[in-house]
DNA sequence: ACTGGCTTTCACGTCCACGTGAAGGTTTAC
DNA sequence: GTAAACCTTCACGTGGACGTGAAAGCCAGT
């Protein structure tokens, strides 16, 4: 089949399977005119890739699946390597969703925090000092001194 | 103080503070020679921004606190634009931690599986041929999945 | 005068997984 | 016979937050 079948077959796009072939992830026959030929085979490794990725997994860790694969084992993960990234991936994970999670906590701590204070403020309290409060001073009608506004040097 | 001090006492580089007033984010005024002058006050808006980049806060979204510090409020967080970015970004943490979560347990899976045959095949079954499968083990990157947060550098 | 250390403005490089044309050759369908 | 639908190879663009020089200006100390 050619890059655009096997794309449809996929559900993806031409560009990500020449991507592939450009990384040697996914390199492809040709055929008399060099039109990119694949198998079912190909569909397979391409489907083992897809899984990986919808897991967040990044194209170089896709590939010792892909290799055990075309070595002739029955699955992608059927080779010491490829539970090797597992496990990384794993761990990592791991790491992540524990920093997400102080992260959520410091974030709902401070919203917490900054509700509590306006709520505070708003009823009793005055309303800060915003840039605009002053409606405008009355005009000095006789002589305005000088011109324009004294910059911060 | 000019820029070089800033960027120490907040524990960042010129480059970023260059670059936070390209974004509008930090504007500087200038001394006669050119050179970038700040003030505490930009200190603490710095530290405002550097904070929320800690929590993974994309620049953009430190606007409405540090805006908030210029009007003269007494924190970032005493607007409502402010409150608004806390409340959002407390549901992004949580469709993330989420989906990281579900991705974790899929691939916890996948792992348990897939050893559980190796453990099957590999006493009686013949060593499988992986030659010489994996050149190199993937570079160890800590990108998190998919956007949105990122990892403490 | 010279060294060293600060500063300035360009302006391109990084990472990743592709997207998006451009300009052209090939095959298929009517 | 010709149009539509496919395919090919460049090669630049995307987004985010800067990194990394290059070439030059400014200032202090010796």
């Amino acid at each position: 089949m050619r890059i655009g079948e096997l794309a449809r077959q996929a559900g993806t796009t031409t560009r990500t399977l020449r991507h592939y072939e450009e990384l040697g992830l996914l390199p492809a026959r040709r055929s008399g005119n060099g039109y990119r030929t694949y198998d079912d085979g190909d569909l397979r490794l391409l489907q083992q890739i897809r899984t990986l990725q919808d897991f967040g997994f990044g194209l170089e860790e896709t590939r010792p699946f892909v290799d055990c694969l075309r070595a002739g084992h029955p699955a992608g993960d059927s080779c010491p390597a490829s539970l090797d990234v597992y496990r990384r991936k794993l761990a990592e994970l791991d790491d992540c969703i524990d920093h997400l999670q102080r992260i959520r906590a410091e974030v709902g701590a401070q919203l917490a925090r900054a509700e509590l204070e306006a709520a505070a403020d708003v009823p009793g309290g005055p309303p800060p000092l915003c840039a605009f409060t002053c409606p405008e001073p009355p005009a000095p009608r006789e002589a305005p001194p000088f011109e324009g506004i004294p910059e911060t040097p």
